[in-house]
DNA sequence: CTGAAAGCGCTTACAG
DNA sequence: CTGAAAGCGCTTACAG
């Protein structure tokens, strides 16, 4: 910039002015300024500038699970978009479902003084950041809900969703409907079990605690879902399932294909699969919109930066049932059934 | 910053020699620093650090295609992990196939000075960055060679990858082999059509240009492939298809599915798919590695900011034959497929 | 409308 | 080992 001040023959401040598109500056001086930044080739130092000006960085960070797995590269996806319609870049990385990580990974980008902070949060204490939230860090955190910190969110209405969910393989005449999930201490896991709890009691069926595996975790979720899925089956007789998260949809799919059952035991999984359509049969699901989620934690962060200061709100996105034959299966004629269960039995 | 100096009484290049680990600090001093930061929650402010200390952001831009892609999210998450091993920061984006956004998006990184570029091209001309790089930019290109500038990097052997499809399905018996594909302007798609072609003609095989099709582009290039396809399959008579890309494949499959030829007829895809295990037949492809192309080119990143100026060089990572049933379909009973191709015509 | 001076929050020689 | 001074590349009051 002192290269381009001194080929124009002006001062710093006016080069800056020019730079910053600020229409105080006579066109002559303009012209010269503009010229002599072309030739030498300049392009300012956005670094430098948010160092003063209004303390501003114009980026701002994203804590996904993993930006490699489709749930947060789609989040992604949208959080940019809105980011760049602001010129506006964002930070992302994985937490991998650790809160050690998300804890690293959150001050490593308040270090680097981003305007405001998106989290899909692995911990369950939040509380790391309530010093920085009091020395103003817009944060907003999605997918699930802070713990032991207020601030904004956005999140699946995952009640609601689990529910329904339940209801249309009760309505396909289903009554011993097993869950698959994860540990109830996350927040949305607890939820979608809520909603599958609900679901029963709405339409007078007991809860079957045989029939309920809510301890899914570990680095591979999806062959822990099989394993728990190939169990269920060969002894304690559900003709549906209902698979609270998408790698344990796609453990319950590759059990069942394995068992030769996938066209026998019904199944509903939450959160949907590239692909899913393309099954046999096809996965019906509740998709959740991770796109929405995204744009809406982005737009609420940017109100925030823009000065808003009303009191933390939680947004709710709905999720919407795509059916696609998996979730339509009828209770098979027990026979049938038997047999295969008989199958299932001998190759666990 | 100033607030702990003054807390702890010492002056502000002791606490930077603190806070940078420097062991050149009395004990004493260096624990009243120490305490004081705590009692102040104070966060070095990276921004003003990298200003000042040898020019460096820590931080890299990575130009993809689209964030929320899986072969582009791949090769995110493998430039994460090495770029964080290095507490190096990276801002990715997406250029969407777009040679404008493209670079809008690697200049727009550029102006916030990271300390290096990757970029997965979109455009057939790279010399916009031909300024930056004579002032020192670090850049790698991913998945394709740069054009008309010269400068590192890393992508798959497509040549090879294609000739290897081609011939599993020639070993299989197949003759008739179309070609689906990318226009050929794009340098990976070219070389893929290169491989197919070099597959026919080392077994003999006469190129038939009826059963070649490199304009799929667009917004929709899935739909246009499943168009295409219903089309060769009409009229064409080909026993086996190449598909050059992942969408490419998608659309192929949903075609081969309304069909009802799924069976009949055999596919590999370059580019694995999500769950490509799961349909029915299991899709053959031609994997690519995308963390592998990631992780190369983080580190060729790397070396360059460490100083490295040998000329630029291109690597190469192979590609991997996965069969999972779609490749291993030997041509039909001519009878059946012929009752078969009435079927497709008459819902073309 | 333009420029000389001060400052953003740090680090880097340079004395001592 | 420690601190006073200068500076990274910009922007922001403040004069004129």
């Amino acid at each position: 910039m002192r290269d381009v001040a001194a080929l124009a023959r002006v001062s710093l401040p006016t080069v800056s002015r020019v730079m910053n598109g600020e229409s105080t500056v006579a066109p002559e001086l303009a012209a010269r300024v503009r010229s002599a930044a072309t030739a030498l080739d300049y392009r300012p130092n956005l670094t430098a500038r948010n160092l003063r000006k209004t303390g501003r960085t114009r980026t701002i960070g994203l804590v996904l699970e993993n930006v490699a797995n489709p749930f947060s590269s789609a989040l992604h996806r949208a959080v940019e978009d809105v980011a760049r319609s602001r010129r506006v870049a964002v930070f992302a990385g994985s937490g991998d479902e650790n809160p050690e990580r998300e804890r690293e990974l959150a001050l490593e980008l308040v270090a680097r003084r981003v305007d405001g902070l998106i989290v899909v949060p692995a911990s369950d204490d939040h509380s790391y950041l309530a010093n920085e939230q009091r020395a103003g860090l817009n944060l907003v955190f999605a997918d699930r809900p802070p713990q032991l910190l207020r601030a904004d969110a956005v999140v699946s209405d995952n009640v609601r969703g689990a529910r329904e969910a339940v209801l249309h393989l009760i309505a396909a005449g289903h009554i011993r409907i097993a869950f698959l999930g994860n540990p109830r201490r996350i927040k949305t896991a607890a939820d979608r079990f809520a909603g599958y709890k609900q679901a029963l009691s709405e339409s007078g069926i007991e809860l079957d605690e045989k029939l309920v595996q809510t301890e899914l975790r570990g680095t591979n979720v999806a062959e822990a879902a099989e394993q728990a899925t190939r169990s269920l089956l060969s002894d304690r007789g559900p003709t549906a399932l209902f698979t609270a998260q998408n790698l344990i949809t796609i453990g319950a799919i590759r059990a069942l294909r394995d068992l030769g059952l996938h066209e026998r035991i019904a199944l509903v999984g939450f959160d949907d699969l590239p692909l899913a359509d393309l099954l046999q049969p096809g996965v019906t699901v509740i998709a959740q919109d991770p796109a929405a989620i995204g744009a809406k934690a982005c737009e609420l962060l940017f109100q925030r930066t823009d000065g808003d200061t009303s009191p933390p709100q939680t947004h709710t996105i709905p999720t919407r049932l795509i059916p696609r034959g998996s979730g339509e299966i009828t209770p098979g004629e027990p026979a049938t059934l038997e047999r295969a269960r008989r199958r299932a039995r001998a190759s666990t």
